[in-house]
DNA sequence: TGCTGATCTTGACTTTTATCAATCAGGAAG
DNA sequence: CTTCCTGATTGATAAAAGTCAAGATCAGCA
């Protein structure tokens, strides 16, 4: 009854602990589906048929309103999405589109509510990733409100330093102007903070970034754990 | 068994369906205490000790860094807090404060965690909790990124006004230097907004807010089911 | 190789927002 | 009814961020 097509996220921690027959009744009517980059898949305001997963490739959370858009967030390889939405089936409050070519795991809605009734494990793991994500975002927001735009990219630049395995030098994941959106600045503006951080310790080239003064960079962006 | 102190909380929503017997274990080590206005009761970085549950009064979250303080929501009766950090038993991210002379239930977070694991009830209205939670933080971002300060000013007095009874003038809830913190914009600003808003069919006397042109006012807030 | 379109960068300028300082208003206590 | 304190408002100024326009750079592709 297994379909090998979706055991690639059966070790991803919300499927993980599961019990087996659980997770063939959630991926019963489940399929993958390839997209293109840049191809926008679900648009705010939807319902949730699908809680989708990334299996591959890259996706971004974004937001429009009034001729402006935002983005939220972008996801990589066995992210979920549409949680939230789907537990409550209730209309989608943010856009999805791919960066790249990308494989998405879509697992029906009603799949999902009526699992998560009869397994606790998980329901149990739909608490924790629902509770991660509920911290990041508050995280996010004290971001947003508390620090500049200088200090929000200061402390982008030593969040991605420790994600890449603390190389001092790396290239940004994702376009200069969605880093700009998701950090709430303009591209323009992004491109003068990167001057603005050269005498804290940061090198740019295109899209390599070179630490050349952790402890000044450090110094500068007040790194706290409890926002990033 | 059944605590009769605890008995005005049963109804809300986290607890309405669980079994009498779950209650009663999850209210087990459980108190009230009463706390004075103004007075932290949480800082954040601790550690979750207890949900925390307004039973009378008003409570606010808040976050500093680095000598910058921002109001990241207001809490009135039945509203708990603390859940997610509780839950995944991590640090608390936003401090507590009381606005008014308020009566905060306090629950074992221990209590929280096991009655979870066998009250099957319990365990979904903690995910629906945390879902409602987690939409109101995207949906406060989006906010947030998406509009300017009297943008976001206008979209607050319309909502009030849905929450008071959808009355022409009612008072704000909130001081205003509260309001000004929660909106992201300085008390100097907020006043400013408040004139700026005049032409748009908004009266301000004090705490009174009148609002003498819905058509105008709503035209320009361009309110958003996917936002407020 | 060179064309093409998108992204990125830079400069000039405008708008928005914050800061600082002074004044005003309103509630609590004597 | 004063006095005092806190919060609200106003004006002047500074800083931050956005807008517009012009080039520069880069990647994809014929």
């Amino acid at each position: 009854m297994s379909t090998p097509r979706f055991e690639s996220i059966r070790d991803i921690p919300l499927f993980a602990d599961m019990a087996q027959e659980s997770f063939d009744a959630l991926t019963r009517g489940s399929y993958v589906q390839n997209f293109p980059p840049n191809m926008v898949m679900i648009s705010e305001g939807e319902t949730p048929d699908f809680l989708h997963i990334v299996q591959s490739g890259c996706v971004e959370l974004f937001s429009t309103w009034s001729n402006r858009e935002t983005s939220v967030t972008t996801l990589y390889e066995n992210s979920t999405f549409i949680l939230a939405a789907t537990i409550k089936d209730q209309l989608i409050l943010t856009s999805a589109r791919t960066l790249q070519k990308s494989r998405i795991i879509m697992i029906p809605s009603e799949n999902v509510r009526s699992v998560f009734k009869t397994d606790p494990e998980f329901a149990m793991a739909i608490v924790e990733e629902l509770s991660r994500c509920y911290r990041a975002t508050i995280k996010n927001m004290k971001n947003l409100k508390l620090r500049t735009s200088l200090e929000r990219l200061a402390n982008y630049l030593l969040k991605q330093h420790r994600r890449q395995g603390d190389v001092l030098e790396y290239q940004l994941p994702i376009e200069k102007r969605r880093l700009a959106s998701y950090l709430g600045m303009t591209p323009e503006n992004l491109s003068r903070a990167f001057n603005n951080l050269k005498p804290y310790g940061v090198a740019v080239d295109g899209q390599t970034i070179t630490i050349t003064d952790m402890a000044t960079l450090v110094a500068f962006a007040k790194p706290d754990i409890l926002i990033d």
